[in-house]
DNA sequence: CTGAAAGCGCTTACAG
DNA sequence: CTGAAAGCGCTTACAG
């Protein structure tokens, strides 16, 4: 049987609320009944039992993290574990546990959120990647839980969320297109269900127009399914019969395989078509040409979305608080003509 | 003030006794009652209290995992997500929550450790990549408590643990180098402190061994640096002064530096040097030429881990398991010429 | 500074 | 088939 508090008390000749309080540090305990109950702690190798201190307390220190299944998500995939990282690191430094769930589908959330948010468990969550009508983050609301959500909801003046400043970044991005001459710059593998690739695209929109550019919708190529690549997407774009000279893709993934069909053709990357990714992945500064891309500094959107949900657990009054966390462009010989 | 089971039996004026059993299915409860009961939980949407239940139960069914810091396993990134949807995938259905902690360093790993163990919270942990005189699995063993290791430890008897075939697929894949007519076979990025690679050595050497050969130690590159990368790996290799005609390189992204060091010399891969990684990472199947590499099957490391965890947690006796999850050769250009 | 008592929200032998 | 009671292992007003 594992050794409780109240053995630990019987054996130390005190009553179980002054072990307790030793435990917990209280002030009022002298220092000798706290030496004596600590030693007697060690001997035994007390620990104890969070379970019923949560119970006793109404507080878990739990937050869950629900991630989107896989399928739905293939492009998070790289920078998950950096998220998740950024949250785990502060999360253990205010004495949270994190309670995760990669979730396969629309069914098994629900189930999870149920458990997590009305069984008690969690105190809050971290939502992965808002969808366009997301079902959680209005169950949610509903639920008057405490949560926060890493990417921008669709609702986003009820809801606590992080994200990059993508409108900006997909603004700085184009005007760096634009600045090294290119004038047809092509949008590659928009998921209109994500939000933060709509903000992008509409940066791209805002950017050509502030050059006095109209935007030709056949250069913006939607990525429909999760298995598209970026070979198979920049066919489609040659087939269309017009010819970029600059490829912004919407992921680094997808941009490698815009440069392998593109160097198919015989084109070479900058010279004949520059190509820029999203993500930075290790990979990115290591092919050839190195890839032009952005930095999400994933690591923060995690701690950041830590920061907004414990301000939402502890505060009575409602409020909706939100994260910018800066994207950074990283130039590299992708998009620039030494 | 959320709604409890009390709340329940008044409404419905039966005992909080037969609320519980009614909501635990329990056969005895009439039918009659059991519809009564559920109606008034509905219209209260009510659900139990998790953490209640657990105390009263001793029974958390919840188990820990803890991932080392990103610093000692860079290599391990690529495929973690995908083991950690593999234990999750059977977690949910034996209705299991995970609790997950990315530790930094050795210590907030052994916090993290007695926590979830000694605090009474995990029935069970995982632990993903064991190193060589890991304290994690020395402690736990200690305790005795319920684990499960995922890469083979040291202790290897006394520990249930999951890993690929390792030895057999480093046999494998030097005779498939071999087949091809190499003999100096470079093993790039061995990092002895981690079984796995230790084991993949022993294959390649016995494949070796087998045919033969000698084992020449100057082709063996040790990666002592977690920001070693396979280009300078390649730069330490060529710099010895000889010659390799084939390279397997310990992991996906260490081979495609490697090639990239190799196109830098005016080298050809495969025809000057063949070059294989491991993970088969989403990027091997479009490098060009495409990697040969190793499938490691991380959702069935993932799912296996689990399977011997819950084994370990229902069993009275005390006993070690393993599970094999077999790695798959993956040929591509990189190794083989037309 | 310390203790007795009640309570957190469940479950489960025991009795009927 | 159902209920009263005890218990899971803690915490915390309240009283002294």
């Amino acid at each position: 049987m594992r050794v409780t508090l109240n053995d630990i008390a019987k054996l130390a000749k005190v009553s179980p609320s002054t072990v307790s309080r030793a435990i917990a540090n209280n002030p009022k305990i002298s220092s000798a009944t706290r030496e004596k109950v600590s030693k007697i702690m060690k001997d035994l190798n007390y620990h104890p039992n969070i379970i019923a201190r949560s119970l006793a307390n109404k507080s878990t220190r739990i937050i869950g993290v629900i991630i989107p299944g896989v399928a739905e998500t293939a492009f998070q995939n790289p920078f998950f574990p950096e998220v998740l990282r950024g949250v785990s690191s502060l999360a253990h430094k205010f004495k949270y546990n994190i309670l995760i769930s990669s979730v396969s589908n629309a069914d098994e959330e629900k189930q999870t959120l149920k458990q997590f948010a009305q069984g008690g468990i969690a105190e809050g969550i971290i939502l992965l990647a808002s969808r366009v009508g997301d079902p959680s983050v209005e169950e949610l609301t509903k639920l008057s839980f405490p949560f926060v959500v890493i990417g921008k909801p669709e609702n986003k003046h009820e809801v606590n969320w992080v994200d990059n400043n993508n409108f900006t970044i997909g603004y700085e991005l184009t005007k760096h297109f634009l600045e090294q001459g290119h004038r047809k710059i092509a949008f590659l593998g928009l998921s209109s269900n994500y939000i933060v690739t709509l903000d992008r695209l509409n940066g791209y929109k805002k950017a050509l127009e502030d050059k006095g550019l109209p935007v030709d919708e056949r250069l913006i190529i939607e990525s429909k399914f999760i298995d598209d690549n970026g070979y198979d997407l920049m066919k489609q774009l040659f087939n269309r019969g017009i010819n970029p000279t600059g490829v912004m893709a919407g992921d680094d993934l997808l941009a490698f395989g815009a440069m392998r069909f593109i160097n198919e053709q015989g084109l070479k990357v900058p010279e004949d078509i520059a190509v820029s990714g999203f993500n930075n992945v290790q990979l990115a500064n290591y092919s050839s040409p190195p890839l032009t891309t952005v930095e999400i500094n994933p690591y923060l959107l995690g701690s950041k979305a830590f920061e907004l949900l414990l301000a939402a657990i502890n505060s009575d009054y409602k409020s909706y608080n939100r994260a910018i966390v800066p994207a950074e462009l990283v130039i590299r010989g992708s998009t620039q003509i030494k």
